[in-house]
DNA sequence: ATCCTACAATGGACTAAGTCCAAGTCAATG
DNA sequence: CATTGACTTGGACTTAGTCCATTGTAGGAT
Protein backbone atom coordinates (compact mmCIF):
# COMPACT_ATOMS: atom_id res chain seq x y z
CA UNK A 1 0.00 0.00 0.00
CA UNK A 2 2.21 2.36 0.73
CA UNK A 3 3.88 2.87 -2.46
CA UNK A 4 5.21 6.27 -0.99
CA UNK A 5 7.17 4.86 1.64
CA UNK A 6 8.20 1.84 -0.30
CA UNK A 7 10.10 4.26 -2.90
CA UNK A 8 11.50 6.56 -0.32
CA UNK A 9 13.35 3.63 1.47
CA UNK A 10 15.03 2.50 -1.69
CA UNK A 11 16.84 5.48 -1.72
CA UNK A 12 19.28 5.00 1.64
CA UNK A 13 16.45 7.22 3.08
CA UNK A 14 17.32 6.80 7.07
CA UNK A 15 13.61 6.03 8.37
CA UNK A 16 12.17 7.20 11.22
CA UNK A 17 9.15 6.94 13.37
CA UNK A 18 8.58 10.61 11.74
CA UNK A 19 9.17 10.04 8.17
CA UNK A 20 7.12 6.88 8.16
CA UNK A 21 4.25 8.67 9.46
CA UNK A 22 4.65 11.32 7.52
CA UNK A 23 4.88 9.13 4.30
CA UNK A 24 1.89 6.90 5.62
CA UNK A 25 -0.61 10.53 5.94
CA UNK A 26 0.74 11.66 2.57
CA UNK A 27 -0.16 8.39 0.90
CA UNK A 28 -3.04 8.11 -1.70
CA UNK A 29 -4.86 9.53 -4.62
CA UNK A 30 -6.13 13.05 -5.03
CA UNK A 31 -4.26 13.99 -2.05
CA UNK A 32 -3.33 17.68 -1.88
CA UNK A 33 -2.80 18.08 1.82
CA UNK A 34 -1.34 21.57 3.51
CA UNK A 35 1.52 21.08 5.88
CA UNK A 36 -0.17 21.98 8.88
CA UNK A 37 -2.82 19.14 7.31
CA UNK A 38 -0.11 16.78 7.64
CA UNK A 39 1.38 17.99 10.75
CA UNK A 40 -2.20 17.47 12.45
CA UNK A 41 -2.64 13.54 11.34
CA UNK A 42 0.70 13.24 12.19
CA UNK A 43 -0.28 14.07 15.44
CA UNK A 44 -3.24 11.71 15.84
CA UNK A 45 -0.40 8.81 15.16
CA UNK A 46 2.50 10.35 17.24
CA UNK A 47 1.93 13.27 19.30
CA UNK A 48 5.16 14.55 19.87
CA UNK A 49 5.82 15.22 16.23
CA UNK A 50 6.98 18.87 15.81
CA UNK A 51 5.67 20.69 12.74
CA UNK A 52 9.54 21.68 11.31
CA UNK A 53 10.56 18.26 11.49
CA UNK A 54 6.44 17.91 9.02
CA UNK A 55 8.24 21.06 6.82
CA UNK A 56 11.91 19.14 6.79
CA UNK A 57 10.58 15.54 5.79
CA UNK A 58 7.97 17.30 3.26
CA UNK A 59 11.02 19.20 1.54
CA UNK A 60 12.84 16.46 1.64
CA UNK A 61 10.28 14.22 -0.26
CA UNK A 62 10.06 17.22 -2.62
CA UNK A 63 13.91 17.15 -3.71
CA UNK A 64 13.74 13.23 -4.00
CA UNK A 65 10.84 14.30 -6.47
CA UNK A 66 8.73 11.66 -4.42
CA UNK A 67 6.26 14.65 -3.95
CA UNK A 68 5.20 17.50 -5.80
CA UNK A 69 4.60 21.11 -4.39
CA UNK A 70 1.43 22.98 -5.53
CA UNK A 71 0.67 26.25 -5.00
CA UNK A 72 -2.51 27.87 -6.68
CA UNK A 73 -2.67 30.94 -4.59
CA UNK A 74 -1.06 32.64 -1.78
CA UNK A 75 -2.08 29.99 0.83
CA UNK A 76 -0.44 27.70 2.34
CA UNK A 77 1.46 25.01 0.07
CA UNK A 78 -0.16 21.38 -0.98
CA UNK A 79 1.49 18.56 -1.36
CA UNK A 80 1.05 16.02 -3.67
CA UNK A 81 2.55 12.30 -3.56
CA UNK A 82 1.10 11.60 -7.26
CA UNK A 83 4.69 12.52 -8.74
CA UNK A 84 4.74 8.96 -10.76
CA UNK A 85 2.12 10.08 -13.22
CA UNK A 86 2.60 13.76 -14.84
CA UNK A 87 -0.85 15.73 -14.43
CA UNK A 88 -2.23 19.00 -13.89
CA UNK A 89 -5.09 20.31 -11.20
CA UNK A 90 -8.46 21.43 -11.03
CA UNK A 91 -9.32 24.00 -8.24
CA UNK A 92 -12.38 25.24 -6.31
CA UNK A 93 -12.14 29.14 -6.48
CA UNK A 94 -14.59 29.01 -3.56
CA UNK A 95 -13.44 25.95 -1.48
CA UNK A 96 -10.23 25.19 -2.67
CA UNK A 97 -11.00 21.54 -3.24
CA UNK A 98 -8.37 20.33 -5.96
CA UNK A 99 -8.43 17.44 -8.13
CA UNK A 100 -5.95 15.68 -10.35
CA UNK A 101 -6.64 15.80 -14.12
CA UNK A 102 -4.71 14.61 -17.51
CA UNK A 103 -5.91 17.11 -20.37
CA UNK A 104 -5.23 16.06 -23.95
CA UNK A 105 -2.26 17.95 -25.50
CA UNK A 106 1.03 18.61 -25.30
CA UNK A 107 1.57 22.18 -23.60
CA UNK A 108 5.29 22.40 -23.92
CA UNK A 109 4.38 21.58 -27.90
CA UNK A 110 1.97 24.11 -27.96
CA UNK A 111 4.74 27.19 -26.50
CA UNK A 112 6.40 28.63 -29.85
CA UNK A 113 9.93 29.40 -30.06
CA UNK A 114 9.35 32.87 -30.53
CA UNK A 115 8.03 33.07 -27.55
CA UNK A 116 10.27 31.13 -25.35
CA UNK A 117 12.72 34.38 -25.12
CA UNK A 118 15.48 32.48 -24.84
CA UNK A 119 14.53 30.43 -21.27
CA UNK A 120 15.60 26.46 -21.48
CA UNK A 121 12.19 25.47 -20.88
CA UNK A 122 11.94 22.42 -17.82
CA UNK A 123 8.27 22.53 -17.37
CA UNK A 124 4.49 23.48 -17.37
CA UNK A 125 1.97 23.45 -14.98
CA UNK A 126 -1.40 24.06 -15.22
CA UNK A 127 -4.68 24.81 -13.48
CA UNK A 128 -8.18 25.03 -14.21
CA UNK A 129 -10.61 26.98 -11.99
CA UNK A 130 -13.97 26.19 -10.88
CA UNK A 131 -16.54 25.55 -9.26
CA UNK A 132 -16.83 22.94 -7.14
CA UNK A 133 -20.67 20.77 -7.49
CA UNK A 134 -20.70 21.16 -3.75
CA UNK A 135 -19.86 24.52 -3.39
CA UNK A 136 -22.58 25.61 -6.55
CA UNK A 137 -25.36 23.65 -4.59
CA UNK A 138 -24.45 25.87 -1.65
CA UNK A 139 -24.99 29.04 -3.61
CA UNK B 1 -0.15 56.00 -22.62
CA UNK B 2 -2.02 55.20 -18.80
CA UNK B 3 -4.70 52.98 -20.51
CA UNK B 4 -5.19 51.35 -17.17
CA UNK B 5 -5.61 54.83 -15.35
CA UNK B 6 -8.22 55.62 -18.18
CA UNK B 7 -10.19 52.07 -17.95
CA UNK B 8 -10.38 53.04 -13.86
CA UNK B 9 -11.77 56.46 -14.27
CA UNK B 10 -14.39 55.08 -16.44
CA UNK B 11 -15.87 52.82 -14.03
CA UNK B 12 -16.78 55.24 -11.57
CA UNK B 13 -13.85 55.08 -9.55
CA UNK B 14 -13.04 57.99 -7.21
CA UNK B 15 -9.78 59.63 -8.13
CA UNK B 16 -7.22 60.19 -5.38
CA UNK B 17 -3.13 61.16 -5.22
CA UNK B 18 -2.52 57.50 -4.30
CA UNK B 19 -4.61 56.11 -6.35
CA UNK B 20 -3.07 57.54 -9.69
CA UNK B 21 0.43 56.63 -8.52
CA UNK B 22 -0.48 53.15 -7.99
CA UNK B 23 -2.30 52.73 -11.33
CA UNK B 24 0.90 55.13 -13.67
CA UNK B 25 3.32 52.47 -11.13
CA UNK B 26 1.81 49.43 -12.74
CA UNK B 27 0.89 50.51 -16.46
CA UNK B 28 3.23 48.87 -19.26
CA UNK B 29 3.97 45.57 -20.78
CA UNK B 30 6.03 42.79 -18.94
CA UNK B 31 5.21 44.53 -15.69
CA UNK B 32 4.95 41.57 -12.69
CA UNK B 33 5.80 43.60 -10.02
CA UNK B 34 5.23 42.00 -6.07
CA UNK B 35 2.75 44.62 -3.88
CA UNK B 36 5.95 45.74 -2.03
CA UNK B 37 7.76 46.54 -5.19
CA UNK B 38 4.74 48.73 -5.86
CA UNK B 39 4.97 50.41 -3.03
CA UNK B 40 8.57 51.25 -3.15
CA UNK B 41 7.84 52.94 -6.46
CA UNK B 42 4.87 54.26 -5.12
CA UNK B 43 6.27 56.25 -2.06
CA UNK B 44 9.20 57.50 -4.72
CA UNK B 45 6.82 59.84 -6.01
CA UNK B 46 4.13 60.14 -2.92
CA UNK B 47 6.00 60.01 0.43
CA UNK B 48 3.40 59.34 2.80
CA UNK B 49 1.60 56.58 0.57
CA UNK B 50 0.88 53.36 3.17
CA UNK B 51 1.33 49.88 2.52
CA UNK B 52 -2.11 49.16 3.18
CA UNK B 53 -3.58 51.81 0.44
CA UNK B 54 -1.28 50.16 -1.85
CA UNK B 55 -2.84 46.63 -0.96
CA UNK B 56 -6.07 48.26 -0.80
CA UNK B 57 -5.91 49.51 -4.51
CA UNK B 58 -3.98 46.47 -6.06
CA UNK B 59 -7.06 44.35 -4.64
CA UNK B 60 -9.94 46.58 -5.87
CA UNK B 61 -8.13 46.90 -9.69
CA UNK B 62 -8.12 42.96 -9.13
CA UNK B 63 -11.81 42.81 -8.33
CA UNK B 64 -12.69 45.12 -11.34
CA UNK B 65 -10.90 43.00 -13.65
CA UNK B 66 -8.25 45.26 -14.59
CA UNK B 67 -5.62 43.73 -13.16
CA UNK B 68 -4.39 39.78 -12.88
CA UNK B 69 -2.70 38.16 -9.25
CA UNK B 70 -0.17 36.20 -10.31
CA UNK B 71 1.17 33.81 -8.14
CA UNK B 72 4.10 31.41 -8.88
CA UNK B 73 5.33 30.24 -5.93
CA UNK B 74 4.84 30.82 -1.97
CA UNK B 75 6.61 34.36 -2.78
CA UNK B 76 5.04 37.14 -3.01
CA UNK B 77 1.98 38.11 -5.58
CA UNK B 78 2.61 39.70 -8.51
CA UNK B 79 0.31 41.98 -9.97
CA UNK B 80 -0.22 42.11 -14.13
CA UNK B 81 -1.76 44.85 -15.74
CA UNK B 82 -1.97 43.47 -18.92
CA UNK B 83 -6.06 41.79 -18.14
CA UNK B 84 -7.39 42.66 -21.47
CA UNK B 85 -5.30 39.79 -23.38
CA UNK B 86 -5.62 36.94 -22.14
CA UNK B 87 -1.95 34.81 -21.49
CA UNK B 88 -0.13 32.76 -19.88
CA UNK B 89 3.12 33.24 -17.87
CA UNK B 90 7.27 31.71 -18.29
CA UNK B 91 8.82 31.94 -14.83
CA UNK B 92 12.87 31.93 -14.19
CA UNK B 93 13.18 29.11 -11.54
CA UNK B 94 16.28 31.04 -10.66
CA UNK B 95 15.20 34.43 -10.60
CA UNK B 96 12.00 34.60 -10.70
CA UNK B 97 12.00 36.80 -14.03
CA UNK B 98 8.16 36.64 -15.32
CA UNK B 99 7.70 37.06 -19.59
CA UNK B 100 4.04 36.90 -21.07
CA UNK B 101 3.19 34.08 -23.36
CA UNK B 102 0.65 32.91 -26.06
CA UNK B 103 0.98 29.13 -26.47
CA UNK B 104 -1.25 28.14 -29.53
CA UNK B 105 -4.52 25.58 -28.37
CA UNK B 106 -7.18 26.08 -26.38
CA UNK B 107 -6.47 24.40 -23.00
CA UNK B 108 -9.88 24.64 -21.74
CA UNK B 109 -10.99 22.22 -24.99
CA UNK B 110 -8.40 20.04 -23.69
CA UNK B 111 -9.88 18.88 -20.53
CA UNK B 112 -11.88 15.91 -21.18
CA UNK B 113 -15.40 15.92 -19.89
CA UNK B 114 -14.81 12.73 -17.88
CA UNK B 115 -11.77 14.86 -16.02
CA UNK B 116 -14.51 17.26 -14.65
CA UNK B 117 -15.87 15.92 -11.61
CA UNK B 118 -19.08 18.31 -11.83
CA UNK B 119 -17.00 21.18 -11.84
CA UNK B 120 -18.15 24.80 -13.65
CA UNK B 121 -14.65 25.31 -15.34
CA UNK B 122 -14.11 29.44 -15.64
CA UNK B 123 -10.50 29.43 -16.78
CA UNK B 124 -7.43 28.47 -16.80
CA UNK B 125 -3.61 29.24 -15.86
CA UNK B 126 -0.53 27.83 -17.08
CA UNK B 127 2.90 28.66 -15.95
CA UNK B 128 5.84 27.70 -18.28
CA UNK B 129 9.15 26.82 -15.93
CA UNK B 130 12.83 27.59 -16.96
CA UNK B 131 16.02 28.97 -16.71
CA UNK B 132 16.27 32.30 -18.10
CA UNK B 133 19.38 33.08 -20.51
CA UNK B 134 20.58 35.42 -17.56
CA UNK B 135 20.80 32.53 -15.25
CA UNK B 136 21.76 30.08 -17.22
CA UNK B 137 25.00 32.31 -18.60
CA UNK B 138 25.64 32.99 -14.94
CA UNK B 139 25.53 28.87 -13.75
C1' DA C 1 24.72 -6.83 22.21
C1' DT C 2 26.93 -2.34 22.64
C1' DC C 3 29.07 1.68 21.05
C1' DC C 4 29.62 5.58 17.85
C1' DT C 5 28.57 9.11 15.07
C1' DA C 6 26.52 11.37 11.46
C1' DC C 7 22.11 12.27 10.44
C1' DA C 8 17.50 13.56 12.23
C1' DA C 9 14.10 15.77 15.50
C1' DT C 10 12.78 19.41 18.54
C1' DG C 11 10.74 23.81 19.84
C1' DG C 12 11.08 28.39 20.16
C1' DA C 13 12.49 32.61 18.06
C1' DC C 14 12.28 34.84 13.86
C1' DT C 15 10.67 36.49 9.03
C1' DA C 16 7.81 37.62 4.99
C1' DA C 17 3.61 38.73 3.10
C1' DG C 18 -0.62 40.13 3.94
C1' DT C 19 -5.06 41.43 6.62
C1' DC C 20 -7.72 44.18 9.85
C1' DC C 21 -9.34 48.14 12.19
C1' DA C 22 -10.44 52.58 14.46
C1' DA C 23 -9.46 57.14 13.62
C1' DG C 24 -8.47 60.84 10.57
C1' DT C 25 -8.74 62.92 5.75
C1' DC C 26 -10.61 64.35 1.48
C1' DA C 27 -13.08 64.10 -3.44
C1' DA C 28 -17.16 64.89 -5.31
C1' DT C 29 -21.83 66.21 -5.05
C1' DG C 30 -25.37 69.55 -4.03
C1' DC D 1 -18.22 75.80 0.62
C1' DA D 2 -20.41 72.36 3.60
C1' DT D 3 -21.35 67.72 3.90
C1' DT D 4 -20.62 63.00 3.82
C1' DG D 5 -19.47 58.63 2.62
C1' DA D 6 -15.65 56.76 0.58
C1' DC D 7 -10.57 56.60 1.05
C1' DT D 8 -6.15 56.51 3.66
C1' DT D 9 -3.26 55.68 7.51
C1' DG D 10 -0.19 53.14 10.65
C1' DG D 11 0.17 49.87 13.80
C1' DA D 12 -1.31 45.53 15.66
C1' DC D 13 -2.27 41.09 14.24
C1' DT D 14 -2.23 36.57 11.43
C1' DT D 15 -0.57 32.94 8.61
C1' DA D 16 2.77 30.13 6.64
C1' DG D 17 7.15 29.09 6.81
C1' DT D 18 12.40 29.24 8.00
C1' DC D 19 16.38 28.95 11.08
C1' DC D 20 19.22 27.25 14.58
C1' DA D 21 21.33 25.37 18.79
C1' DT D 22 20.42 21.51 21.34
C1' DT D 23 19.11 16.82 22.08
C1' DG D 24 18.01 12.24 20.34
C1' DT D 25 18.62 8.03 17.57
C1' DA D 26 19.20 4.67 13.33
C1' DG D 27 22.13 1.71 11.66
C1' DG D 28 26.83 0.32 10.68
C1' DA D 29 31.13 -1.15 13.08
C1' DT D 30 33.12 -3.84 16.68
Amino acid sequence: MSDLLERLRGRGWRMTAQRRVVAEVLDGDHVHLTADEVHARAVARLPEISRATVYNTLGEMVTLGEVIEVSTDRRAKRYDPNAHRPHHHLVCAKCGAIRDVHPAGDPLADLPAGERFGFMISGVEMTYRGICPNCAAAA
